[in-house]
DNA sequence: TTGTAAGCGTTATCAC
DNA sequence: GTGATAACGCTTACAA
């Protein structure tokens, strides 16, 4: 019965083995061949003294290597409050803890220079989360860049936000529209690239604001735009949140979606709280998270990326009809 | 000019300033008092080697921490689709974040041995998630588990679910309802003690389905319900969202609420695509947060620390009324 | 298949 | 206030 001892190492355990550190360290990580024996006498070995395996922070070192991913996201309360954000995550975590590798939450707020990180993932974040990034860059950490404005150095995956909102466009032009109002998100590079998608067919839209996905700013947005009396014939809104809460204060005024106004969203994630399909452009939210994660696996291989666009759905519901 | 060179090292900073490997490193970390002259010194010969500050791995080995503490919280995409995990989420990686730690989210299916992890947070997660738990116990790393059955060795915080549950069904009895229908959770310990606190009060309640606090999946329950022709006075959720489901779907078939039909929710998080407010209970969501953080703090510092049970808030909106 | 030895880049202890 | 030196616990050439 000895006191509160420090807990056993490899080495502790290669000697009740009565074999040499290295072996020992075989056994365990499996890359070079071990005899049968000497493997089962390393493990009971190992049991019996209570090690639970090689210290993790010891191999990170050893490797150069902590095993974790960095994502930006901004603010977390807001990033994630839009359902377009968590198909995305899922795949992204879901191809990094495949290859035995963490995801780790960066929020704006954080200084994250002493965090060990193989890798970053920039998600649709602002311009403060950037302050971090010429640092990451100096570090020589690998950076990923979700839909932002290219930089150099950098791998950078994309959707095709442009072609998506013109099709729209086309979409409601060829629905004779033509006076058509914008809510826009806050600016971002989403937010330019499908405006000016849209502009590629309707030059003269109207921005009638710009607020976050986020149900309640954008009900505010359009209970404001609809006491003005709009002449438009379709509203158009940046993110599917946005476009379901423009849906619900219509008809909060007795106003009919399609008859009175068209509505027009972007993302297609799901909104079983409304009784119709949204129109809306579809982006393929799991395969953009994983072309990320495979992205930062590969930069943190030292393999050279290229970058990623990956295209988008009309997907025609019934909130838009005839002008 | 020389070739792809290994990046600088702390002790090329002191060869290159001309003081000791100690100084240098106290010159970055501050735990020492160093002379201005020679941090500045320091400080210049890292500035012009390109030296971006001590490795975090080496350090992380020397300390023996990472700075790294896990979240498992089930399925990613549904754990976050419940507006009511963000704000203790966001509260979480804020105290964490304050303290120069980061947070890693943990997928049911990865495998975390080999993260170096200083603590874990279990967060609201099933059975499944427990799986990994006591390899955590044995490894030594601290545990702190948010919503689930207590077990030994690990810190709890929980919020009294069976007082506020009971707190509604006493509303609800002084309202002159009876006829109790209950929509739960799936088996979970949140769930035991919230059907348990109604049961104190209404031990008759009868329970209609379980299913995910999912928008969609309590659309349908309470659909399968209302063709049941039920003869329930009032319906108690287990979460907000469900609530708003089975509004959503009263309303859809013609049923007034609170008129027709009383409905009744747990956590307190906005709805507002709904034009009423829910009645629910309200748990404080950042406080939970702020708790759990603060005890994965203490733990990592080998600090004991006690249970933490917070209590919660009826809050009656619109959607109950009198029987 | 197994053993020897050299680091990985810090921080902490101790003396000066 | 500064400097030498010993860990931290492991992986991986290289040798046997």
């Amino acid at each position: 019965m000895s006191g509160p001892t420090r807990s056993p190492t490899l080495a502790d355990v290669a000697d009740a083995a009565g074999v040499s550190l290295s072996t020992a360290s075989l056994a365990f990580s499996g890359n070079k061949p071990v005899s049968d024996a000497t493997r089962q006498r390393v493990l009971g070995a190992a049991e019996s003294l209570g090690y639970t395996g090689p210290n993790p922070l010891a191999r990170n070192l050893r490797q150069g290597r902590s095993g974790v991913v960095g994502i930006a996201v901004g603010q977390l309360s807001t990033a994630f409050r839009d359902p377009a954000a968590l198909p995305m995550l899922d795949a992204v975590s879901e191809v990094l803890g495949a290859a035995g590798l963490g995801l780790l939450l960066m929020g704006d707020e954080d200084d994250h220079a002493r965090l060990p990180l193989d890798a970053v993932i920039y998600d649709i974040c602002g311009r403060e989360t950037w302050a971090a990034y010429d640092a990451f860059v100096a570090r020589g950490i690998p950076l990923v860049v979700v839909e932002g404005p290219t930089w150099p150095g950098t791998t950078f995956v994309d959707i095709d936000h442009r072609g998506g909102s013109a099709a729209l466009a086309r979409h409601l032009h060829d629905l004779g529209h033509r006076r058509v109002a914008v809510l826009t998100l806050e600016p971002s590079h989403p937010q330019r690239q499908r405006e000016a998608g849209l502009r590629d067919v309707f030059p003269d839209a109207v921005v009638i604001g710009a607020c976050a996905s986020d149900h309640g700013a954008a009900q505010q947005l359009a209970s404001d735009w609809f006491d003005s009396s709009p002449d438009a014939t379709v509203l158009v809104c940046q993110s599917d949140v946005q476009a379901a809460a423009v849906v619900v204060e219509a008809r909060r005024r007795g106003l009919s979606v399609p008859g009175d106004l068209s509505v027009a969203g972007f993302d297609g994630v799901p909104t079983p709280w409304l009784d119709l399909e949204l129109t809306t452009i579809a982006q393929p939210l799991g395969d953009k998270g994983r072309a990320v994660a495979r992205a930062a696996l590969a930069r943190i291989e030292g393999d050279d990326v290229e970058d990623v666009l990956l295209p988008v759905t009309l997907r025609v519901g019934s909130s838009t009809g005839p002008a």
